[in-house]
DNA sequence: GCTTAAACCGACCCGCCGGTCGGTTCCATT
DNA sequence: AATGGAACCGACCGGCGGGTCGGTTTAAGC
């Protein structure tokens, strides 16, 4: 069964490299031989494991993207602690890669949605349903939040939960290629004067 | 002299409906043929006009885009009035198309800005150029403002500027193509939320 | 060690689209 | 009416890149 694993071997080493390349840069100024060229693998292998240039990058998207994004954004709001600094954390450590050089995955998807929602539907579906998770598991912890009395009864829920979104997909577009740390912080701590605004004033003990 | 005219007519022509164009399809999954065909114009016209797509592009953003941005987003902010008011007036004005179908100038700058980071940076530039110029008219108001009492004094004008932005970028991610009215009210009203944050307790009469 | 199928190779195909170019039409000027 | 140049036409070119396909290598099973 040697064969199996280095199927998955092979497989895996293409998504890896397609999600680097495709998120440097972009989808269709990619050709699938620069990647094939980085692994020194031929066309023949390429299709031998996926059906098409598209089919590869919904599998990228499916097994890399998502897996990532809702590790780093979605399931740390599964908690009953006070919502606010959670959402922050979590945003924060988004913002932050790793090692050096390691791919901010939730900026990746402005990028993808931006270039699919012209070109495939399909796609940006896919892509826009990993947001959609996102927004519900927020709008989820903001409302609990509401009823354990760390947010003000006033606030809209959905309106705050699609504005921390906007405001964290629309860094992308300004951080551009420019990895500014001071924007980064900067932003940080202008969202949380946002989170001050809707926070409960009297909280109760 | 009515060639001159002729020749404005037809150039004007090609630019408006290339924005449009662009704008629905994306610069590099636009044809020249696409935007020849509905008016009826030949590449043999086109090429005599424009160097090339590229050159064509440019000429729509300084044509068209630049002016517009700036006429919505950068001229309101040209008074002394209370800041936050004014700012919030414009961008809500600037999401709000005027005729139906009207297409909303500051989102489409994200779409551009982000289709061509990836494949060419000297017009990117021109469009983070764009940006920049409502950047530093923000900072200037929001510090102008913290000087008349408006803004409290702890604020991070820079920041905020960035902050304000990055939000209204992001929004055109949300909204894709659903022209979702609740979506942009739900984006103002949180917006006001934050402006409250910022905004100096106890105004200078 | 032979068979068989999976994994892989790489030359080739072909549609798309930006750009070219030799020509035609229109019109201001004389 | 003749001229010349601007505006415009549209068939054609050529590179690029996704996808194909016949052939070769590798290794599991017997």
């Amino acid at each position: 069964m040697d064969k199996n694993l280095k199927k998955r071997e092979t497989m895996h080493r293409l998504c890896a490299k397609g999600l680097e390349v495709f998120h440097e840069k972009g989808y269709y100024n990619t050709n699938l031989d620069d990647i094939l060229k980085d692994l020194s693998l031929s066309k023949g292998a390429f299709y031998h494991h996926f059906k098409s240039k598209e089919d590869y990058f919904i599998a990228i998207v499916q097994n890399l993207v998502q897996q990532k994004v809702y590790a780093l954004l979605v399931e740390p709001l599964n908690t009953h602690e006070n919502p606010l600094p959670v959402i922050l954390d979590s945003i924060e450590k988004a913002l932050e890669p790793g090692r050096p050089n390691e791919i901010a995955y939730g900026f990746m998807l402005n990028d993808f949605i931006t270039e699919f929602s012209k070109r495939n539907e399909e796609i940006a579906t896919y892509l826009r349903d990993i947001l959609k998770v996102w927004e519900v598991n927020l709008v989820s912890i903001l409302k609990r939040g509401k009823v354990d009395g760390y947010i003000a009864r006033h606030v809209d829920c959905e309106g705050a939960a699609s504005y921390i979104i906007a405001s964290y997909l629309g860094m992308r577009t300004l951080l551009a290629e420019s990895t500014n740390r001071q924007l980064k912080y900067n932003y940080v701590q202008q969202l949380k004067l946002y989170f001050n605004a809707i926070e409960e004033r009297q909280v109760v003990a």
